[in-house]
RNA sequence: GCCGAAGUGGCGGAACUGGCAGACGCACUGGACUCAAAAUCCAGCGGGCCGCAAGGCCCAUGGGGGUUCGACUCCCCCCUUCGGCACCA
C-alpha cells in the first residue's frame, strides 16, 4: 500500500453501505425514464483480468453518469458459466466443473464488489444453473416447433483438442478459436438452428443499428455475405438431367469455357462412372473431400481438379464445355457447381492456366473508348496474365456484344428465364448454426429418441432436463452418453423406453438472450415477463470487446428476431448503442500467460485502491483504443486523488457545513469560478460523447487552477472552496465513486452521491468579458490581441492594425481581404 | 487479394462542425523544503536559429501533390501498422 489517503478503509466502508442499503437495486416503477446499461457477461475463468476491469469501469461510469442525469438505471451482471474451460479445469485438477465454476463466480463477484461497480445484485444470472438453462431448453423447443431447430447429418468442424464440434463462427483460419489447433472435417448428426432463415432480416436490420460502430456493421454484413445472382441450368451430355450453377456474373457466360463441380456434388459419382479409369478418379475426388479446411499455411492452397470425361452445353453459346471436379469449389455455397470464366475470374483463371483450358475474354474495360479503337483486343488481359474481373463492355458475346455489364445482366437473365433455364437466386455466406456439442458442461438438449415415435421433444412441463452429475469426465465422445440414468428415458409420447439426446448446447445459446433474463431473473413460469422486458428494453448501452462482433452479436440479434416471431417481444433489435472497447495490453502486446505479461488487477487495487485503478484505466486512452498498462501512469492517477485529498483535508473543518452564498470578492475568485464552470461544461460534453479520458483531464486541469488559486490567495473564500470541492466530487464520482462519496459525506451531505444531479455549468460564467483574438496575416499567426467580447469585425480590425507587429507585416502591402471568425480569429490577407 | 481503422514530442494522448498543434498525464531537468532521502510544492520541457535579455524567426501532425485567406482535420496518389474476411463463383 502506497502512502496517501486511506483508500482501504474508505472503499470498504462505501462498498458495505451500497450493498447493505441496496442502493443500486431498481424496479420498473417511478416516473424517471429508464436506462439499460449492459456489459458483456464474463466467463468465470477464475479471476477478473484487466479487460474486465476496463469493461466494467466503463460501464459503471456510464451507469453512474446516467443516474445523475435522472434515469432509472438498470445495471446488471451475470456469469456465462457453461463451457469448455470448466470441463478442462475439472479434468486437470480432478474436481467437478460445477464446483470449479461456482467457486470462481464467488471470487469474481467479490472482485466486482471490490471494484465498486454499481450492480443490482438481485438480478445476477448464472447460466449453468437449472433456473436459467431450462429456458435455453424452452427456446430450443420453440425453435423446434417452428422448424428452426433441426437435426441433420453434415460435415462439421471437429476440434480434436476440445473433442467437439465447432460452429463455423468458431473456426478461425481453419483453427479452433479457443486452442488454435487445426480443425478437421467429420460427418456427424447434429442439431442446427436455422439462422439462415433470418439472413435477410439480419442483414436488412443492420440499417437500424445507427449507433453501432461501422466496423461491426461491416463485419456482420460480410459475414452474412449476400450475393445476388442467378441459378442457370446447363444441359449435360448423355443425361436428361441438367446441372444447375450459381453465378453473379451471367454477363460473362459467353466466356464460360468449362464447368466445375464441388467434390461433394451429388452428380460427381454418376459422371465419373463413365470414365475408363474411374477408380483412380474416384480416389482423387475422395482426396479432395478429405482435405482439411486449412492445409495451406499463409500461401494460397493449390487448386486441384480432374476432368470427368463428360461435357455440358453452355446454353448461350451452345458449345460443349468440359465438366471438371475441383477442390476449390465449395458445396456449401450456391449450388456447388460453377460455370468457369477464366478470362474474368481469378480462380478460374489460375485453374485454366494450370490445366490448359481455354481462356476466352468477353468483357473489356468500358472506358477504353470503344469508338476510336475499332480493333478489339481480345487477348490483352491474357497476355497481362491477369483476368479482368470488373464490369465492362461485352465482346464476343453474340447479340449481347456492345452492351455494358449492367444491361447485359438484365437481358441475359430475361432470356434465361424465358427459356425456362434460369431463375433469380440469392446466395448467403451465412450457414446454419450448429449447436450440438459432445461435451458435458452445457445445457442438455431436450430431445428423446423413441424407437417408435422417432425424435420426440421433451414437453415443457418436464423442463428442465437436468444435467446429471458426472463425477469423472473423460475426453472423448459425449460424456452424457455414458450416464445410463440420464440417457434411458421413457418416450414422452408413448412411454416406451427411449434414449435421450446426449449432446449439450453450444454456450453461445446461453449468451444469446441472458440480458432479457436480467429484467425478470426469478421467473419460474417463463423466460421473462414480456411487460418487464418491455419496460427496460432496448438495451441503451452495450459495452464489450470487439472480438464478439460477429459470433455473439449476431446470435443475440437472431434470438431477438425469433422471440419477436414467437410474440414475446415487439422489436426487431435488442441493442440501441453498442460500444466496443479496446484491449488492455502490456508493453504493446496482448496479455497472456504464455508471454508472462499478465497484470493482476488485485495487485494494483492492493497498492492504490479501486478508485485509482478505475481512474487510470479510463484516463490512459480513449475507451475504443487499445490501452497499454503502465505502472507509473497508475501512480499519476493516485497522485491526482491525493492532491485533491490534501487540499480538501486542509480546509475540511471550515467547509464541512454550508457557509453562506458564493460571492466572488476579486478577480482571483472570479477566475476560479469561471474555470469551474468551464470544467463543468467540458466534462459534461465529454461524458456525453464517451470521452472519459478528456473528462478526467478537465478535472485535473481544474485542480491545477485550484492549486494556483491556493498559492495566490492566502485569504480564502470559504463558500467558494466548498462549492469547488462539491463540484469536483460530483464530476469525478462516475470514475472514483468511493473517494467522491467520502468527500461528499465530509461536506455534510447524507445521500448517495450517485443520485445527485450532474452539475450543470452556469452559462453566465462561461461568457468572458474580454477574449484573446488570434490575428493572422496571410493565414499565419502573427499576434494575439485582447479585445472586448462580442466585438465586431471593423472594430477588431482597427485594434489589430494598431498592433506594431501587425503593422510590420503589412508594411508596403495592400489589404485584399479580411476573414473574421467572431470571438476567435482575424485573418488579414494582404499582398 | 478484398474490406475497415489508424499513423501527432522521449511515451500515453489533446485539438468537438477546417481557425492559437502538443491540453492532461508519464518520463526527464532545475529550484524550494530536509542532516539526507522519499514524499510534497514551484518552474521548465517538439526541433533548429537570432538575441545579454525582453523577445523574435524558421521547420514540424507517415511521405508527395491539391483545394482554401487558413489543413492534424477535406480531396487524390503512395508508404507503414493493426484488425476483419479470405478459393463465397
Amino acid at each position: 500500500m502506497r502512502d496517501g489517503y486511506d483508500f482501504r478503509t474508505i472503499e470498504q466502508k462505501w462498498q458495505k453501505k451500497w450493498l447493505d442499503n441496496r442502493d443500486f437495486w431498481v424496479s420498473e416503477s417511478g416516473d424517471k425514464p429508464k436506462y439499460y446499461a449492459l456489459e458483456m457477461l464474463p466467463y468465470p475463468s477464475g479471476k477478473l483480468h484487466m479487460g474486465h476491469v476496463r469493461n466494467y469501469s466503463l460501464g459503471d461510469a456510464v451507469a453512474r453518469y446516467k443516474r445523475m442525469r435522472g434515469y432509472n438505471v438498470i445495471h446488471p451482471i451475470g456469469w456465462d458459466s457453461f463451457g469448455l474451460p470448466a470441463e478442462n479445469a475439472a479434468i486437470k485438477n480432478n474436481t467437478h466443473p460445477e464446483k470449479w465454476t461456482l467457486e470462481n463466480i464467488a471470487n469474481m463477484k467479490q472482485q466486482c464488489v471490490r471494484l465498486g461497480i454499481s450492480y443490482d445484485w438481485s438480478r445476477e444470472v448464472t447460466t449453468c444453473l437449472p433456473d436459467y438453462y431450462r429456458w435455453n431448453q424452452w427456446f430450443f423447443l420453440r425453435m423446434y416447433e417452428r422448424g428452426l431447430a433441426y437435426r441433420k447429418k453434415g460435415v462439421v468442424n471437429w476440434c480434436n483438442v476440445c473433442q467437439t464440434v465447432l460452429a463455423n463462427e468458431q473456426v478461425e483460419d481453419g483453427r479452433c478459436w479457443r486452442d488454435e489447433s487445426e480443425v478437421e472435417k467429420r460427418e456427424l448428426e447434429q442439431w442446427y438452428f436455422r439462422i439462415t432463415d433470418y439472413a435477410e432480416p439480419l442483414l436488412a436490420d443492420l440499417e437500424q443499428l445507427e449507433s453501432w460502430p461501422e466496423k461491426v456493421i461491416t463485419m456482420q454484413r460480410n459475414w452474412i455475405g449476400k450475393s445476388i445472382g442467378a441459378r442457370v441450368q446447363f444441359p449435360v451430355d448423355g443425361s436428361g438431367k441438367p446441372i444447375e450453377i450459381f453465378t453473379t456474373r451471367l454477363d460473362t457466360v459467353y466466356g464460360a469455357t468449362f464447368m466445375v463441380l464441388a467434390p461433394e456434388h451429388p452428380r460427381v459419382e454418376e459422371l465419373l462412372s463413365k470414365l475408363p479409369d474411374k477408380t483412380t478418379a474416384v480416389e482423387e475426388v475422395r482426396k479432395y473431400r478429405a482435405q482439411q479446411r486449412l492445409i495451406r499455411e499463409g500461401a494460397e492452397s493449390e487448386k486441384l481438379g480432374i476432368f470427368t470425361g463428360t461435357s455440358a452445353i453452355n446454353p448461350f453459346t451452345h458449345e460443349q464445355i468440359p465438366i471438371w471436379v475441383a477442390n476449390f469449389v465449395l458445396m456449401e455455397y450456391g449450388t456447388g457447381a460453377i460455370m468457369a470464366v477464366p478470362a474474368h475470374d481469378t480462380r478460374d483463371f489460375e485453374f485454366a492456366k494450370k490445366y490448359g483450358l481455354e481462356i476466352r475474354p468477353v468483357i473489356e474495360p468500358a472506358g477504353n473508348s470503344p469508338m476510336s479503337s475499332a480493333e478489339p483486343r481480345p487477348s490483352e488481359s491474357i497476355r497481362a496474365e491477369v483476368p479482368y474481373c470488373e464490369y465492362g463492355r461485352l465482346i464476343h458475346s453474340g447479340e449481347y456484344s456492345g452492351l455494358n455489364s449492367e444491361e447485359a445482366l438484365k437481358e441475359m437473365f430475361a432470356f434465361a428465364r424465358k427459356q425456362g433455364i434460369g431463375e433469380p437466386a440469392v446466395s448467403y455466406r451465412l450457414k446454419d448454426w450448429g449447436i450440438s456439442r459432445q461435451r458435458y458442461w452445457g445445457t442438455p438438449i431436450p430431445i428423446i429418441y423413441c424407437p417408435d415415435c422417432g425424435t420426440v421433444p421433451v414437453p415443457d412441463d418436464q423442463l428442465p432436463v437436468r444435467l446429471p452429475r458426472v463425477e469423472t469426465i473423460k475426453l472423448g465422445a459425449s460424456p452424457l452418453a455414458t450416464v445410463e440414468e440420464f440417457v434411458n428415458a421413457p418416450c414422452p409420447r408413448c412411454g416406451k423406453q427411449g434414449r435421450r439426446e446426449a449432446d449439450t448446447m453450444d454456450t453461445f445459446v446461453d449468451s444469446a438472450w441472458y440480458f432479457y433474463r436480467y429484467c425478470d431473473p426469478a421467473n419460474s413460469k417463463m423466460p421473462f415477463d414480456p411487460d418487464k422486458v418491455k419496460y427496460w428494453f432496448p438495451v441503451d448501452q452495450y459495452i464489450g470487446g470487439v472480438e464478439h462482433a460477429i459470433l455473439h452479436l449476431i446470435y443475440m440479434r437472431f434470438f431477438t428476431k425469433v422471440m419477436r416471431d414467437i410474440g414475446l417481444v415487439s422489436w426487431d433489435e435488442p441493442v440501441l448503442n453498442l460500444f466496443t472497447q479496446g484491449m488492455v495490453t502490456k508493453d504493446g502486446a496482448k496479455m497472456s500467460k504464455n508471454k508472462g505479461n499478465v497484470v493482476d488487477p488485485d495487485e494494483f487495487m492492493d497498492a492504490f485502491g479501486a478508485d485509482t485503478v478505475r481512474l487510470f484505466i479510463l484516463f490512459a486512452a480513449p475507451p475504443e483504443k487499445d490501452l497499454d498498462w503502465s505502472e507509473s501512469g497508475v501512480e499519476g492517477c493516485f497522485r491526482f486523488l491525493n492532491r485533491i485529498w490534501r487540499l480538501f483535508t486542509r480546509h475540511e473543518s471550515s467547509i464541512s457545513q454550508p457557509c453562506g452564498p458564493v460571492e466572488p470578492r476579486h478577480e482571483e475568485d472570479k477566475k476560479l469560478l469561471r474555470k469551474m464552470h468551464q470544467t463543468l461544461n467540458r466534462a459534461g460534453q465529454d461524458m456525453a460523447r464517451f470521452h472519459m479520458n478528456t473528462a478526467i483531464a478537465a478535472a485535473m486541469e481544474f485542480l491545477n487552477s485550484l492549486y494556483d488559486y491556493e498559492e495566490r490567495c492566502p485569504e480564502k473564500n470559504l463558500p467558494l472552496l466548498r462549492e469547488v470541492f462539491e463540484k469536483i466530487a460530483l464530476i469525478l464520482s462516475p470514475f472514483a465513486p468511493h473517494f467522491c462519496e467520502e468527500i461528499w459525506q465530509r461536506l455534510g451531505h447524507s445521500g448517495n452521491i450517485s443520485f445527485e444531479s450532474w452539475p450543470e455549468a452556469d452559462p453566465v460564467w462561461l461568457l468572458e468579458e474580454e477574449i484573446e483574438m488570434v490575428v493572422q496575416v496571410n493565414g499565419k499567426l502573427r499576434a494575439k490581441i485582447v479585445v472586448p467580447a462580442g466585438i465586431d469585425q471593423d472594430s477588431c480590425l482597427k485594434l489589430a492594425l494598431q498592433d506594431r507587429r501587425i503593422q510590420g507585416y503589412l508594411e508596403g502591402k495592400a489589404i485584399r481581404k479580411v476573414v473574421y471568425v467572431p470571438s476567435k480569429l482575424l485573418n488579414i490577407v494582404a499582398s
